[in-house]
DNA sequence: TTGGAGTATATGATATATCAATTAGCGTCA
DNA sequence: TGACGCTAATTGATATATCATATACTCCAA
């Protein structure tokens, strides 16, 4: 039940359901999901465990709203965690998979060259996540999947950009070519160079900080 | 209440309270602390949020035995996150703030020289996290303090490494002579050392995986 | 008009009862 | 002796009631 309800409003949020810094009402999403308010509260929990929701002073539960200056702290942080999981994943790449990821890069193109932003995010989260995967480090893959809930709805906002539009299946090309030749070097800094990019062209969308 | 049950039981396991594995029950807990089962819950749960506890099959929640294989996954990570704070923090130490480093690192040199483990758990953290925090990001503090708490209990055990227990400040006074002449570079790549040089006393006081 | 006091209402936190799932213990049989 | 079935006890999960805290609203005085 409470497993339940997390995941509803995990994905609700990431789906951005909730508005930012408005209250998630215990009471409310308990009648919403037909459920009673323990499994809801609980859920509200872990998800501030996860520092995916914030309390405020007044114990209300809110959706944070991604400002430019925690924005700018998680990115060197991903840059690093997701730089070098490209890194370990590049000599664990069977030729397969290697040509699976090579059809998956021509599929993150179609969806770039149309402008589907929704399409893109679909394939871009599944290309990062196929690479990351392969480093083979589970607790790594885990924060890295945390970082991404944590950003995850800022990147709506990738195509607002003109030139990140022009540009979204650059670095992808350019980590798949490196993964391709075994440059474990190469592809870190290209993964890197792609979560750098994407900051760009996300962060004039965001508050500079909370009070704005 | 649920706060301080989580404060407690998250202390409490720092200290090596709870065998690992054991399963830690609601009710024993409940009666433990003189509350009701419901704030214990919620302090277990948002433990298990945080992966600072596991979810057995059977429902039971445990603290997880640290294995080789998972401390393994941890330390790169802990080194790509601990050495960029370390290089963060280099510039925005004040020579204040650099005297006051000098006369931790003085003191964690006592209480190595006496093979006071306790003591140089305490100040060693407290090294640690005072560069930490000159880094000046609070999402990353936020995550590296995650990852001590991950691995905080084996840290017990330095001192039964003989190699360790001789060098057991040497890298910080690297990084403390790196951070006086604020070279980020190496300030960086000592604490990476550090982490590296403790990891290898580690290691062999714990199992290889879950089943041994 | 503004500020303060008092009351009602809403909302989060906790206690308790109950339900759901798992384990322990016992007896029987091959 | 080991496996199976059954029942009781234990333990986690959920519902509901109640308590604690915060907010909204009204009234009155300066």
């Amino acid at each position: 039940m409470s497993d339940q309800a997390y995941h509803a409003i995990r994905d609700g949020m990431q789906e951005g359901l909730f508005i930012p810094m408005e209250p998630l009402v215990i009471r409310t999403l308990a009648a919403n999901y037909g459920i009673s308010a323990t499994p809801i509260r609980e859920a509200l929990q872990r998800l501030v465990a996860e520092r995916l929701l914030t309390v405020l002073p007044n114990r209300s539960i809110v959706v944070p709203r991604m400002t430019q200056r925690r924005f700018r702290e998680l990115m060197p942080i991903r840059a690093a965690l997701e730089g070098m999981a490209a890194e370990l994943a590049v000599d664990k790449f069977t030729e397969d998979e290697i040509a699976q990821l090579s059809e998956l890069t021509a599929r993150v193109e179609e969806v770039a060259k149309r402008h589907d932003s929704a399409g893109y995010l679909t394939l871009n989260r599944e290309f990062h996540f196929t690479v990351y995967r392969r480093a083979n480090n589970p607790e790594l893959l885990l924060l890295i999947n945390d970082l991404w809930l944590k950003v995850g709805p800022v990147f709506t906002g990738l195509f607002d950009d003109e030139h990140f539009k022009h540009h979204a299946n650059d670095e992808h090309r350019n980590i798949l070519a490196a993964i391709e030749r075994r440059d474990a070097e190469a592809a870190g800094r290209f993964m890197r160079q792609d979560i750098d990019i994407a900051a760009k062209a996300l962060l004039p969308l965001m508050p500079l900080t909370e009070g704005a």
